[in-house]
Order: structure tokens, then sequence, then C-alpha cells
DNA sequence: CTCTTAAGGTACGGCGTGTACCCTATGAGA
DNA sequence: TCTCATAGGGTACACGCCGTACCTTAAGAG
């Protein structure tokens, strides 16, 4: 240990150390006595740059995403709806997943978390993929214009992410996809012709 | 302290204290050691019934939740769903609801808990009352028979909950559920239709 | 070369969970 | 009525974690 690493250096040891804690552990099994061990410094120079353990997590759940897939663009609106859908799935289940619930479960009560959360975790993003998907279904003359309604656009992920709420785990089996897709998204689509 | 209370009584004075603990401090809130105190009794009580606080959190929420409400009926499907979801969006954004949301958030990473609190929480009960308020609308003519679909009858409430686990707050203002109805639900029982 | 700034080291206070141990009332059954 | 297994009461404690305080020491700007 010749050399005292600084500023930025010492951030972002901090900062890999926490990221690996969080995919080895979890939200709940990230403390901080083991970040800071494991980033070779102490609590002091962690509490200096983030005033909790939830602001840490976050910013350290951002070191792991960075995803920014391509929209899929299968040639119909029900394929590129289900696509979406098991892309997020898959994101959702992988052990990646799992810390994202972690954090949101530690941050349902505090607003403030919640709206450092939304940034971060690319919900917006998100959200305008799916509206983009619709508005290139009404370009092709798929979908009625009315269709592409940010509510409309929002509503699938949050019907993915009520069954993680209400199931709690591992992965949504790929029918629950299907059927969310087809008897609640494409009616939908459509029920707003005219 | 002349009498030592055992079995249901002891059980239920340490229910009840559970109780007011998780309503004036919440679920994050409620300790072991308070609600000993409270129940005038000991922790080694409390852990011969329950073997976590969560356990013991859930069973004292279903010592506070005793709904029941009647089905409104007001005449047409669009009042209906209204109402259901305004008198969600009370129970929900009432201290009592932040209770179960701490619960819920608790319960989040384990699927034990989770179905646990499915069944206490009167969960399974909304989506049959959903339904059945579809089935009416259907007898009347007001809706498609393809309408009553569990998962259609799901769908408002799940986007309910996604507006309190977004926004992460007090209530959910009345427009939003409004919304959630006619952008939402009514386009899409109708679109279910042929 | 000095001096401010930030890192390292370490020790705590405080709180909360879950367990251990030992004592004592209760009530069922002989 | 007496005995005795059972369950409650009291208390202490190990353990883990968060967040803070305090002091020492390197780094690097001026």
């Amino acid at each position: 240990m010749t050399t005292r690493r600084r500023g930025k250096d010492l951030e972002d040891a901090i900062l890999s150390a926490a990221a690996e804690e969080l995919r080895e552990s979890g939200y709940p099994g990230m403390t901080m006595d083991r970040v800071a061990a494991r980033a070779g410094t102490n609590k002091n120079a962690i509490y200096r740059r983030w005033p909790h353990r939830a602001a840490l997590g976050i910013a350290a759940y951002r070191h792991l995403a960075d995803a920014a897939m391509p929209d899929p663009d299968t040639g119909t609106l029900r394929g590129d709806a289900l696509e979406m859908l098991r892309r997020a799935n898959e994101t959702w289940s992988s052990p990646f997943g799992a810390i994202l619930r972690g954090l949101l479960a530690a941050a349902a009560d505090d607003p403030e978390l919640l709206t450092l959360m939304r940034e971060r975790s690319g919900a917006d993003t998100m959200d305008r993929a799916w509206l983009a998907m619709i508005q290139r279904a009404v370009a092709r003359g798929e979908a009625p214009g009315e269709a592409a309604h940010p509510r409309v656009a929002a509503t699938p992920m949050t019907l993915l992410r009520g069954e993680y709420a209400t199931r709690g785990i591992p992965s949504v089996p790929d029918e629950i996809l299907v059927e969310i897709v087809d008897e609640v998204f494409l009616p939908l689509v459509r029920g707003r012709a005219g």
C-alpha cells in the first residue's frame, strides 16, 4: 500500500466494491463494513460521499446498469410487444433484477429515493420505447392513432411488475407474457379505435 | 399482575400490541422489544409462537383487517369501476395502507411470506369482486362476454398498485383513477368484443 | 516547503434480532 | 389434594449493522 488513492480513483473503487457486494448478496446483504473492506478503505471515505446506505446502493446499482438495447423490430406489434416483455422478464429475473427489486423495496417508503431510482433504472426510457413501438404500428396501419397513449404504453410493463410483486420470484413464465399481450395489450390497442 | 395469562389470552394480547405498533410506527418501526413490552410480556412468548418478526407482522396485520365492503352497483360499468378504484385508493393511502405497503416491501424477497400476504390482504377477494362486476355489465349487455377474463379483471388494480410503486406516496390523484378507467379499462373491455 | 485537505485506522454508541438460562405460576391428571 | 410437565416471566447476551467521533498520516496545491 505504497500509494494512497484519492478522489475519483477511490470513488470508483468504492462503487465497484459496492456493486460486487450487490451482485453477491443483494441490497439487503450489502453492508457498509464489507463494502469498505472490499474497497480497501474505511467507512469514513464512504460516508463522506454518500449520506446513507441506500444512496450508495443506488449509485452502485447504476454502476452495473448500462443496458441500452436497441428497440425490437419484428414487423408486428404483437411480436415487438412480446419481445419487449421477454427482455424485461429476463432482466428482472436475473440476479441483477433481484438487486433492483431489493432496492425498490427499500426505497418504497421514501419518495426521494424513489425518484432517484426511476431516473437510474431506466423506467422512463422503457416507457418511451413502448410508445415508439406503438407509433411504428400506427404508421404501419396496424393500430389506431389513439393507441399511442402513455398510459397504454406503460400498461404491459406495469402488469409484468405486478406479477413479480404478487408471485415474488424467479421468473414469470412465458405463458403469462403471452397472456398479457393477447388478453390485455392487443385488445386494449384495438379497443381504442374510433 | 396477580394472574398470569396463557395460551389464547396471551396470544391475543401480543397480536393487539403488535397491531397497535403497526398502526403507530408502521412495519419497519415495529420492534419485537416494544411489542413485548406493550403486551406486558417478553420476547420469549413471541418467538415461541412466530418464527420471525415478519410472521408476527403479517399475523398482526390481519388483526387490523376486516373490511368486506359490499360490491358497488352504480348501474354502469364505468361507475362501478371508478368506485372500486376510489375505495382501493382510499384504503391504500390510509395509514393502514402504508402498513400493508411496508409489509409487502419486507416480504418482497420471500415467496413464502408473499403468499401469506396475499391470503391475508384480500387481494384475491378483490379480483373476484372485479370479475363479478364485469359479469354484471355483461348481463346488462354493456360489455362483451369475452371481457369477463381474470386478467382483465385484475388489470385496473394492478395499475393502481403500479402508481403507488412508482410515485411512492400519499394518495393517487383522482384524475389518474379516471384515466385508468377511461384510457385503459373501458377500451380494453370493448376491444375484447368479437 | 508549508499547509490544507482527504484518506486510513480504530473505536464506539445505539439499536434491533434472535437465543439461552433460570425461575415461577398454571392447570391437568393421578 | 398433590405432582409435575408445560408455558410464561425476567434478564442477560451474542451478534450484526449503521452512522459518528477522533486522531494520525499521506497527497498535492500554492
